[in-house]
DNA sequence: TCGGGACATCGACACTTGTCGATGCCCCGA
DNA sequence: TCGGGGCATCGACAAGTGTCGATGTCCCGA
């Protein structure tokens, strides 16, 4: 629709049409991104990953912010349902760990891309 | 929060797993993290460093969706705000370029955690 | 059996964000 | 000098997000 006339011929630059990211592994990353891109669901992953197990308890995740027990649930909801975290309830307690695979993606994609010499 | 565009001074560069990150720390990234957590913005910076160079023109990143000038103009902003992207004008045309600096930081952030296992 | 503690969920609120059309600014070519 | 094209900005809107207090659910110990 909105298809530029191409006021001048050959314009300015390369082409790089048909380029590397696709529009749907884009939409595949982005919302693991978009789980990741929060102060306190950042640390939450940081706390939970440097424990001696790569995992923690809710109660003592609750400790370590200003924050409601409401809100830190949330945010543990969120980065589960991203698939950031896993859920292990053991009895009263809930524990959360950290999920490698999804850090692992991350780390690929901007890994090969800070890589990139130009 | 009016920061200069360029935030040259040591970005992050933290290992996610070792000691848990601060309060101070996750408040630095997690813009960065945002700037990128947008299937849009993914694709800019990807189209932009797959260019021969690692940069181009807007004109032809207007081409390659089916959103507004507008609306790419604003996402471009984003990036050059969150410090992904350089900006240059070279007559009619500007230019976007990637700064390796910040993608290498989520990099080194993901990087080491993904290696946690071991 | 009953009470209490650990998490999750709900409803509500202010704030942010992605998108658009319209408009403004700047640079070049005619 | 003037007109036009490339890009940024503005104002507005709907949708999403972070946070809270209140409430619900489940499990254990007394």
């Amino acid at each position: 629709m909105s298809r530029n006339p191409t006021p001048t011929s050959d314009p300015c630059c390369t082409p790089l049409t048909g380029a590397a990211m696709s529009a749907g592994e884009a939409e595949r990353i982005a919302p693991l991104l978009k789980a990741l891109a929060d102060p306190v669901r950042l640390r939450l992953v940081s706390l939970i990953a440097a424990g001696g197990a790569g995992e923690a308890c809710v109660c003592d995740l609750n400790e370590a912010f200003d924050l409601t027990q409401a809100t830190i649930s949330h945010h543990l909801k969120v980065l589960h349902t991203a698939g950031v975290l896993d859920r292990e309830k053991r009895g009263v307690w809930v524990y959360y760990a950290v999920r490698p695979e999804a850090l692992r993606s991350v780390a690929t994609l901007f890994g090969t891309a800070a890589l990139t010499p130009a």
